[in-house]
DNA sequence: CGGAATCACTTGACACTGTAAAGACTAACC
DNA sequence: GGTTAGTCTTTACAGTGTCAAGTGATTCCG
């Protein structure tokens, strides 16, 4: 699923991306460093503010990134899917696939005191994502449950998801204390989507 | 619910904690800057390492102090409340509530790549914390679904909550560009949890 | 064909940052 | 009353983000 091109990218902004990313990975995004990505790149330490402005503007483009390769691993999760429930159980394990393969990118996505929240390419893809998850739970709604509240429904999974992503490591630390092995993360998003599911399928609202 | 004494706190270290907060607010974690808590604390620009070490250890002790209060919010939450399910809602709406009196703290309680995930302090009061939400859980398993996977579910709760308080800027963002407003963040949490609740009394585990 | 302009950087500079080391001042204690 | 411990300040230094100016190439155009 190599969204991100991982083909030794042409271009300097592309090997810059893919550098910016191997940081964060290394140092974490806390000890992220404009001049360490330039470094590794090979270039002076300018060379990213000519491409990027700044370090938000490469956070940003990563974060575009990031949110594509979402988008459109969500995408191919849902198509040759015809159940619903079986979508939205696909798209939860693509989510959490994605943020795993990519833990840089999907961990300035939402940090919007890293990156510019207001882009306009960052918006456009995000209300794309959104869209695809929320016609998915539509779906869901009218095979199954058509007094169902769909946006809150789709939010309160994609809450799950992404809550699931920025807590794995703890729950890692939990089972290591009580000495039981963790189960792989896309498996725990499968599990979280069934009972999720379950509920979106039986919720009655308050009359 | 002032549960970080507000109350004018006395000793430099809380004086320190405090200011890093407002720092955090002010300018985002991205842009922390322990000299500018310094500078806001009246003090010299050292001060703060002699206290806290470094800027990982000043962060540690404001998650720390963040997760303690969570931890009481939530104890208060489910004191003088019988339902399992009330519980679990009061839960819910308390884990919002402290996110958004103690948006600094709470930034940085999960964030691993700027605080010391193995600080004994830090990994006991987390602990605590998930044994309350599980017990929760666990009670309402016993009442209505005794065949509920309760580590599991309460791990699902706990992601449903922290995905919410990392997703609101996006979902406000949302309501806004489609002309809607936005619920009260403890109102959402409270609706996250009815549809969570209808899973978790009605999953049937796999055969 | 030759000059001008644009692109894609590099170099140099500056204010700011985290952190370590050493110094200073105060209070407590034997 | 001298020593010690605690609480900070001062000094220092390497590293950082970002800006302005400089440098070659490449492209464009008359």
């Amino acid at each position: 699923m190599e969204t991100i091109s991982t083909e030794d990218p042409t271009g300097l902004a592309a090997v810059l991306r893919a550098a910016a990313a191997q940081v964060i990975i290394d140092k974490g995004l806390g000890a992220f460093s404009i001049r360490e990505v330039a470094r590794r790149a090979g270039v002076s330490h300018a060379a990213p503010g000519y491409h990027f402005g700044d370090s938000q503007g490469l956070l940003t483009a990563l974060a575009i990134e990031g949110f594509e390769t979402l988008y459109r691993e969500m995408q191919s999760a849902v198509s040759g899917v015809t159940d619903p429930i079986e979508q939205l159980t696909s798209i939860g394990r693509a989510y959490v696939r994605v943020a795993t393969r990519f833990p840089a990118h999907c961990e300035v996505i939402f940090r919007e005191d890293v990156i510019d929240a207001g882009n306009a390419d960052y918006e456009r893809v995000g209300l794309e994502t959104f869209g695809l998850l929320e016609s998915t739970v539509q779906a869901i709604a009218d095979a199954y449950n058509p007094r169902l509240p769909v946006t809150t429904a789709a939010r309160l999974c994609w809450s799950t998801m992404q809550g699931l992503v920025e807590l794995e490591a703890k729950m890692r630390r939990l089972d290591e204390l009580a000495g039981v092995d963790t189960p792989n993360i896309e498996d725990t998003a499968e599990r979280f989507t069934a009972l999720l599911v379950s509920g979106l399928v039986h919720h009655r609202p308050d009359r």
